[in-house]
DNA sequence: GGTATTATTGAGATTGAATCTCAATAAAGA
DNA sequence: TCTTTATTGAGATTCAATCTCAATAATACC
């Protein structure tokens, strides 16, 4: 089933109503497969002419998350970031305390933990975050240490400065 | 050696000064094994009479967590949550999506995981963050996805709002 | 199809965590 | 003790996230 329909379908059994918008967002989020944020879905969007205000996508975005398709993976530059779960395998994170980069990588010890540990302690486990924090092959040989807890950086220009402000 | 001194060869050792708000703030996150975040810092060494501002506080963090002493752990109504690493024994978080209660418990598999990685990929791995997402034994039977993905919750007053505006 | 009900939308206002500014202060070395 | 300059506190600022509310439109019912 695609995202898209699942959406709908879950909207439709808490008893909400499907909107041109939520369809806008939900497409729009499954058409590239990587991480987002609220600002840069609004931003790619504006791009396409699709003109959907940031309020409904903060209001969505919960929604999604409710139903399963997406997760918060981490907070970071200040903001919330969220992926896919629906139709992606299952992977974690290495983030660079030197230059910031994430790295994905496939893990699939974590799935059996997961369940071992959901056993052992009754708890009825959705999801979760893995997430490795160090340095990349590039940033580990010097200056191990120089960035690590770096204040939060606000989020730099990237080209759209005119359609920035909220709608 | 103690979290104060290791704090304070820290701070030397990077040509910084080591100031009575440095001491004040350190000591005082590990007179209690717990989370933390700023405000209920701030409010903790008010109760006490010290006087440290939060700009002091949120200035301090990112250099307890270069230092190793301690880490970010998860990002929840509205701010981030930090927790001791040093002289406290490795754990991993279960976030109960119902009712928000977050529960520790040790997992040593976790370790084995991450040194393995991080030979695998040529990673240096500091630190990790290990996070299950579900429903605790009380919130599981019923209405299980209700709450997920709920709006940030604003803090809640504590009893010391006269306090609570910074200094 | 037409109509009533009410969830949803967008725009702007608001909140609050985190950061920045800057003058006054004080840590550390000489 | 004196000098240099990092640090502090107070208030201003930024911006992600939420809230408010009138206008709109999705759905159910006829």
């Amino acid at each position: 089933m695609s995202e898209v329909k699942r959406f709908r379908e879950f909207i439709r059994e808490k008893g909400l109503r499907y909107t041109p918008e939520r369809e806008l967002i939900i497409t729009e989020i499954f058409s590239v497969h990587d991480h987002f944020d609220v600002d840069e879905l609004y931003l790619r969007l504006r791009r396409k002419n699709k003109r959907v205000s940031k309020a409904s996508i903060y209001r969505t975005v919960p929604l999604l998350i409710e139903s399963g398709l997406i997760k918060e993976v981490y907070f970071e530059d200040g903001h919330l970031h969220y992926e896919h779960i629906y139709g992606h395998k299952q992977h974690c994170h290495f983030r660079c305390m030197g230059c910031g980069k994430i790295v994905e990588f496939p893990d699939d010890e974590i799935l059996k933990l997961q369940n071992e540990i959901s056993e052992r302690y009754g708890f009825d486990v959705r999801s979760h975050r893995f997430e490795l924090l160090g340095y990349c092959p590039v940033c580990a040989p010097r200056d191990k240490a120089s960035r690590a807890g770096r204040p939060v950086q606000r989020k730099h220009n990237n080209g759209l400065e005119d359609l920035a402000k909220s709608g």
